[in-house]
DNA sequence: TATTCATATGAGATACTTTTCATATGAGAA
DNA sequence: TTCTCATATGAAAAGTATCTCATATGAATA
């Protein structure tokens, strides 16, 4: 995201999405909140790589932060991403049995 | 989308409305549904290039079509779309008002 | 206030998506 | 069975995001 973008847009929303990192995220965020270090060592993905995944997430409040001591603590924006992956959820058990892989 | 991917990735579902084109093509299609040809009137937006994002948009299933003659009309699946659109107006309306802009 | 742990940031390289344009296919009418 | 309208497709070019790595910043403690 280098250009200047208005957020009012919904692709920005879905682009901040958009990639296997930030849902990996997500995912692990979901069941509970974690540092960067945490992440890093639950996911196997490097510190770098996560913080400037989690600037982006946090940039439209999808995440959440607080400094405990040395750490930061990321969440969930639960009230925004769990209905929308309940939504995808059901979208997929209905229309993606055929399509298992995506070329 | 190059590269053969598991469809069953949260992220893969994202991609495919993380563009300014595919997020236009559905608000044109949430009024009603059109043929390739309307849809390029109306947003002004080359035919092939249409093409291509709807073709997208079809393999998950995110837009229905069908032959009409020679024209083929595309729909929208309101099941999914539209309540997914509701929650990211809600959580603008609660989280953005600051986030005009973004680099 | 130097050191260490934790995280963020910048910039270049890499990888991926989107656009563009030329052309192919498909459906119906002449 | 050709012509025309409507849409799809392929491949190269253009545009954009992601990754990587080196380094900066920030918080706490010795």
């Amino acid at each position: 995201m280098r250009t200047r973008l208005r957020c009012e847009a919904y692709h920005i929303f879905f682009k901040n999405l958009a990639n296997g990192v930030k849902t990996d995220i997500i995912s692990a965020l979901k069941k509970k909140s974690m540092s960067v270090n945490e992440l890093s060592k639950e996911l196997d993905i490097e510190q770098s790589k996560l913080s400037h995944s989690l600037a982006n997430l946090k940039f439209c409040n999808l995440v959440g932060s607080k400094q405990i001591g040395k750490k930061r603590i990321y969440s969930l924006n639960k009230k925004t991403i769990l209905p929308i992956l309940k939504i995808i959820d059901q979208h997929r058990e209905k229309n993606c049995e055929g399509c298992k892989l995506k070329k």
